[in-house]
DNA sequence: AATAAAAGTTAGGTATATATAACTTTTATT
DNA sequence: AATAAAAGTTATATATACCTAACTTTTATT
């Protein structure tokens, strides 16, 4: 159906963004996406425009901003991709919070949801820490400082 | 010094290739480039003169293309980061092969040095399995098909 | 050496995504 | 209700990176 209409990077992460204020407060207010996504008012509206186009956000001017059916299935998964990313380098290989979470912020992108899907399982496995009684990732942190 | 000046995922690409026909036929052409990154030849010119003036790449109208050292610098750096990723994805989260090469393509340019450099640790700890005498990696792929 | 083919370049055009500044609409204040 | 402030829009401009088609230079073939 609609399968092949790859979004731009900046597409998702206006999505995503819609949906996080659309999640805490209700509506999403174009100068709120414009703080969030560090650019200007003036910039935002085009892009809404093309979004509104494609039926992923439901836009009138002057109006509210709120994700369609289809983009909201869009940003939750692009938000999903985020989380488990950044708790994948977060938690797992260490990285500093803030970090992991710009990193995560443009992995989104470039993984798809099969190989997202596999490091959920992965970080799952970790968690579980087979093998071992010891906890795994602790194991990691021994293991980086061991070294030189 | 030249800290600040982030290239383009682009103009890294562009980099990579290089280094890569560089590697194999001691100089890059024009229409290599435009092959590996399947774009048309009249493009070239353009991305060559820009990383020309940045001193990344020797460029000369209808001469050869190399890169400078601080062009082979980066490149190397950038294609480092692709192999370990492309290494995480195949080897251990079991992307099939040519997917975990795309999308490594797309990553190495999300992930930072120093990230990277982590997560290149957390494979060699993965290959020691530490805390168990079997093969970690099998146990993940068996963890895999455990579930539903 | 002449000429055909291949490789590379140039110019003009497109698409995306941004900025700025002036303008309009909405909301809040008095 | 009048008006000021805030939010949103529009128009124009910029930067990146690409395409196509015509052109030039280099290389290979006869």
């Amino acid at each position: 159906m609609d399968g092949k209409n790859k979004l731009s990077e900046n597409s998702e992460d206006y999505l995503e963004v819609i949906l996080n204020l659309q999640n805490t407060q209700k509506v999403a207010r174009s100068k709120e996406i414009a703080k969030k996504l560090n650019i200007q008012r003036g910039s935002i509206t085009g892009m809404l425009k093309k979004l509104s186009r494609k039926k992923l956000v439901n836009y009138e001017p002057y109006g509210f901003i709120t994700l369609t059916k289809k983009g909201e299935k869009i940003a939750r998964e692009i938000k999903r991709r985020h989380i488990i990313i950044k708790d994948f380098l977060f938690r797992v290989l260490q990285v500093e919070e803030k970090k992991a979470d710009a990193i995560a912020c443009r992995m989104e992108h470039a993984m798809d949801k099969s190989t997202v899907d596999m490091l959920l399982k992965f970080i799952a496995f970790i968690d579980k820490h087979p093998g071992t009684d010891s906890n795994w990732i602790q194991e990691f942190i021994d293991f980086c400082s061991d070294k030189e």
